[in-house]
DNA sequence: GCCAACGTTGGC
DNA sequence: GCCAACGTTGGC
C-alpha cells in the first residue's frame, strides 16, 4: 500500500508543534468524530502528517510528523476525569481509537491558512472547502507535494 | 464575541 | 425515520 498523507488540527493550547518536538512523539487522543476516527483507523506507519494549528493567530501548518503507531483504543475514552469521557462506550468494544504520531520538522514560518488560500493549486483541498471542521482530514499526494514545494522542504522528507 | 456549518441527541 | 434543539468547531 502506497504512502498516504493527512493533516491534523490541533489547537497550540493544548498541544503544539513545539509540544510534539519536546516529547518526539505523541498519542492522538482525544478525538469524538466518527468521520475523524475511521480516517485514523485506516493510517499506516509512515504516513506523512501535516500538522496544522487552529484557533491561532494566524491559522495554518506549522510542522510535519509522521504516524509512528497504527490505531489502538483511546484509554481516555473510560476516564471519568478526562475531558473526553464517553459514558456509552463499552469497554468491551471501544468507541474511540488514536495512533501514535512522531515529529519530523517544526517550520520556522508557519504556512497560514490565508496563504494556502492563495496557492491556487490547492483549490479543492479538504481544508480549504468551506464549512470543513474535520480535526483529521486526507491530503492528496498532490497536495502533499504542492505544500512540500511551498515550504522548500523534500516531499520525501517522511 | 459572533455565527455559519456542521454533528449528535432524543422525542415522536 | 424525521427533525427540532442543542453542542461544538473554528474562522473572522
Amino acid at each position: 500500500m502506497a504512502k498516504r498523507y493527512w493533516l491534523m488540527k490541533t489547537e497550540p493550547g493544548d498541544y503544539s508543534i513545539s509540544d510534539l518536538e519536546r516529547d518526539k512523539s505523541i498519542y492522538w487522543d482525544g478525538v469524538r468524530n466518527y468521520q475523524a476516527r475511521n480516517l485514523m483507523r485506516s493510517m499506516k506507519v509512515g504516513d506523512g502528517v501535516l500538522f496544522y494549528h487552529s484557533v491561532a493567530k494566524p491559522p495554518g501548518i506549522v510542522g510535519v510528523a509522521r504516524v509512528c503507531k497504527e490505531a489502538y483504543t483511546d484509554h481516555t475514552q473510560f476516564d471519568p476525569e478526562d475531558k473526553h469521557f464517553d459514558p456509552k462506550s463499552d469497554p468491551d468494544n471501544p468507541r474511540w481509537s488514536m495512533v501514535d504520531i512522531e515529529f519530523v520538522a517544526a517550520l520556522e514560518e508557519i504556512l497560514s491558512l490565508p496563504d494556502l488560500r492563495e496557492m491556487a493549486e490547492l483549490e479543492g483541498m479538504a481544508l480549504l472547502r468551506r464549512g470543513q471542521r474535520l480535526s483529521v482530514q486526507p491530503v492528496t499526494t498532490a497536495e502533499w507535494k504542492i505544500i512540500c514545494k511551498k515550504l522548500g522542504i523534500k516531499a520525501a522528507i517522511v
